[in-house]
RNA sequence: CGCGGGAUGGAGCAGCUCGGUAGCUCGUCGGGCUCAUAACCCGAAGGUCGUAGGUUCAAAUCCUGCUCCCGCAACCA
């Protein structure tokens, strides 16, 4: 019988920077679950790689004075070391600007084209310059350009939208009943259902003409494809989709049976994505799941704040298994995870240097000690015995179904609970008291035999998570028998083989040293981050030059803030009553998450007065606070000299 | 009233669908053991299960109000 193809994909890596270990996490969840579909006897293939068109990356390269392909091949291959350092076993790398998926993008393009699917449009006022964006009128905010807040004007470049209004009933009839398993999981669902579908889907500007580094549109050379298409369709394209006809690879494992993404592109994933397929009239994919992010601790990894972890620090310190084990058990399955290099630390030592490696250790010495290695047939088994027993075969059942679910850290748990039973069973048979009686030679041999079989299943059980952890207990215990199959009855270890020396499978750690080493790194850091005047900082691109009358009409002011509140229903507004020494007005300002209203009162701040009134949330706001952005996202106030007037003119 | 999730011993979580001795991991304290990587095993302390009501013989579990946290959306003029 042919084996069941399985298909499961990672986001592809946007290939800006290098990955940090947040971001390392789905590759190696991804890789857990092929593993583990292949041992159970699907026939897999994973596929990973890199996203790497865009504006972006043609103005990293522009800073780096690097063409963005050599960017792009640059980090590329960063990302890609990384999934071969974390040992992930995709089938298949791809980056989109292989020249086999640029064509195919093109040719994806046209076809949606040619069917009416995609068209060209002739909005006016719908583009914002600082943003370089295209919107459609119904995503302006009271408006103005949804990211930036600023005006946005006539167009006079065109766009090419993709008609998704059109695929509204079919997508809802897909994600409600065809297969409410489809967004995952059910929160994630509700969220896009609701806040996207629900209301109606827009259409979706997929050119672009304000970049170059992107695939051209073949009919029309000003164009760029957008990432939307050119991203997602690498789904397809690499199992050699094609409009004319497609490759064996793609009518074997089309549909995908599911995509591993992060939460905060599930937007695209259930609802660009799935809609682009109707367009194409190919099938969607089974399942999107959506994961957590990892954190440093509870906030977010920068090189400013010197938090950054990396793959490739933590394989440094508690090797590629150690890693995978606290990526695939620390991140919860329905909340945000958090990497500290104390539950780092705690984990490793607990768990896998003490609890597994332990038992390993002291079961495969005895064995040794006790019979010379030789594993003898167990023929003096106890009730006592059973319960071991009965934990290892429902183990791998109780597996199977956790990750049908996608609750990876609860599988974790579940085979880490054997590892604790077998060294609960080591305590209640006292081997060591065994030994020293001859008449009890037999019980001995029973109870080192019981002992081992379960180290072969931990074996197994750990391949697809730990593959290295697992190849070496089975070394120790000089067993090859290491199929899923082999864990359906208890006692498949032969008899009359010899087991290895026992070799500790994971050194304890002192935690203390290494985190003491530990944070004099992350102050080395934090200082050269600082020195070096924050290298993650990319100041924004100059805009069009002006003349000095275009400054002329932009009237900024000192005011003083005379009192201050949060506007209710916004969670970012600050409503300002501020003394401009021409009466007073009221503005509104965007700095809630930074700024609590005590702390501005009093201030001066400088205004820009002359500023069309618009109202935001109900509450009107005559002008705008001056502010700028800071690396961490945040915003900071500009603060005149304080013994400015109020009122008083800048220029 | 935009949508959704959550609040459980010092920390992190499970239990809630199908009400009825509150469970796990780490930490703390005490004990046991010596095969083993100062590892392993057992026991103890520690929780009025966010808050106020309601239903019930009985509520962490069901219902309602409230407070706080988080995600998505909206919102940084």
């Amino acid at each position: 019988m042919p084996k069941k193809p399985y298909y499961i994909t990672t986001a592809i890596a946007y290939t800006s920077k290098k990955p940090h270990i947040g971001n390392t996490y789905e590759v190696v969840f991804t890789d857990a679950i092929a593993r583990f579909k292949r041992m159970l006897g699907y026939d897999v293939f994973f596929l990973t790689g890199t996203d790497e068109h865009g504006q972006k990356i043609e103005e990293l390269a522009n800073a780096e004075g690097i063409t963005p392909k050599e960017h792009v091949d640059k980090v590329a291959g960063e990302i890609r070391q990384i999934c071969d350092l974390m040992n992930t076993s995709y089938d298949k790398f791809i980056r989109t600007t292989d020249d086999y998926h640029e064509k195919t993008v093109q040719k994806i393009f046209k076809k949606l084209y040619d069917q009416g699917d995609i068209y060209k449009s002739e909005y006016e006022g719908m583009y914002c310059t600082p943003c370089e964006s295209f919107w459609t009128q119904s995503q302006l905010v009271d408006g103005k350009c949804p990211d930036c807040g600023r005006e946005v004007k006539p167009a006079k470049e065109e766009a090419y939208f993709l008609r998704m209004s059109k695929y509204q009933k079919q997508l809802e009839k897909y994600v409600l009943e065809d297969n409410p398993d489809f967004i995952y999981p059910e929160s994630r669902k509700k969220e896009m259902y609701n806040n996207f579908i629900k209301p109606g889907i827009e259409d979706l500007c997929v050119s672009r003409t304000t970049f170059k580094w992107g695939i051209p549109v073949t009919f029309d050379d000003k164009h760029v494809i957008y990432v939307w298409i050119d991203a997602l369709s690498n789904y397809i394209t690499a199992l050699g989709y094609d409009p004319d006809g497609s490759g064996e690879l793609y009518k074997k494992y089309w549909p995908a049976d599911c995509h591993v993404i992060g939460k905060d592109i599930m937007r695209f994933h259930t609802i660009y994505w799935p809609v682009i397929l109707m367009a194409l009239g190919e099938p969607l994919p089974k399942k999107v799941f959506g994961h957590q992010w990892m954190l440093f601790g509870t906030e977010k990894m920068s090189k400013s704040r010197g938090n950054v972890i990396y793959a490739e620090d933590v394989v440094k310190e508690f090797g590629v298994d150690g890693a995978r084990y606290y990526l695939l058990s620390e991140m919860p399955f329905g909340s945000d995870g958090s990497v500290t290099y104390e539950t780092l630390i705690d984990r490793y030592n607990a768990d896998l240097a003490n609890t597994l490696g332990n038992l390993v250790n002291r079961s495969v010495a005895m064995q040794k000690k006790y019979f010379g290695g030789k594993i003898m047939a167990p023929c003096a088994k106890q009730p006592l015995d059973d319960e071991l027993i009965n934990k290892c075969i429902e183990t791998p059942k109780l597996v199977e179904k956790l990750i049908d679910e996608f609750r990876m850290a609860d599988t974790m748990d579940t085979i880490m609970a054997l590892a604790k039973r077998a060294n609960k069973y080591i305590d209640e048979t006292e081997p060591w008291v065994l030994s020293k009686d001859e008449a009890q030679k037999e019980r001995l041999a029973t109870v080192l035999y019981v002992l081992l079989e379960t180290i072969r299943f931990l074996g197994v059980l750990l391949k697809p998570f730990l593959p290295e952890t697992s190849d070496k207990i089975l070394a120790q215990i000089n067993c090859d028998i290491d199929t899923w199959e082999s864990l359906d009855s208890f006692g498949k270890l032969p008899v009359g083989i010899t087991v290895n020396d026992p070799v500790p499978l994971f050194a304890r750690i002192d935690g203390e040293k290494l985190l003491e080493e530990i944070n004099q790194r992350i102050e080395e850091a934090k200082k050269a981050a600082g020195e070096t005047n924050e290298p993650e900082f990319d100041a924004p691109a100059l805009l069009d030059e002006i003349t000095i009358d275009d400054f002329a009409k932009v009237d900024l002011r000192v005011a003083l803030v005379k009192s201050a509140e949060k506007v209710k229903k916004a969670k970012k507004l600050l409503c300002l009553q501020l003394d401009d020494g021409m009466g007073g007005r009221q503005v509104v300002s965007g700095i809630a998450n930074w700024y609590k209203p005590e702390d501005l009162v009093g201030k001066k701040v400088i205004i820009v007065a002359n500023l069309k009134p618009a109202t935001l949330c109900g509450v009107e706001s005559q002008g705008m606070i001056c502010a700028a952005d800071a690396p961490d996202g945040s915003a900071k106030l500009i603060f005149p000299d304080q013994s400015l007037p109020c009122g008083a003119k800048i220029r």
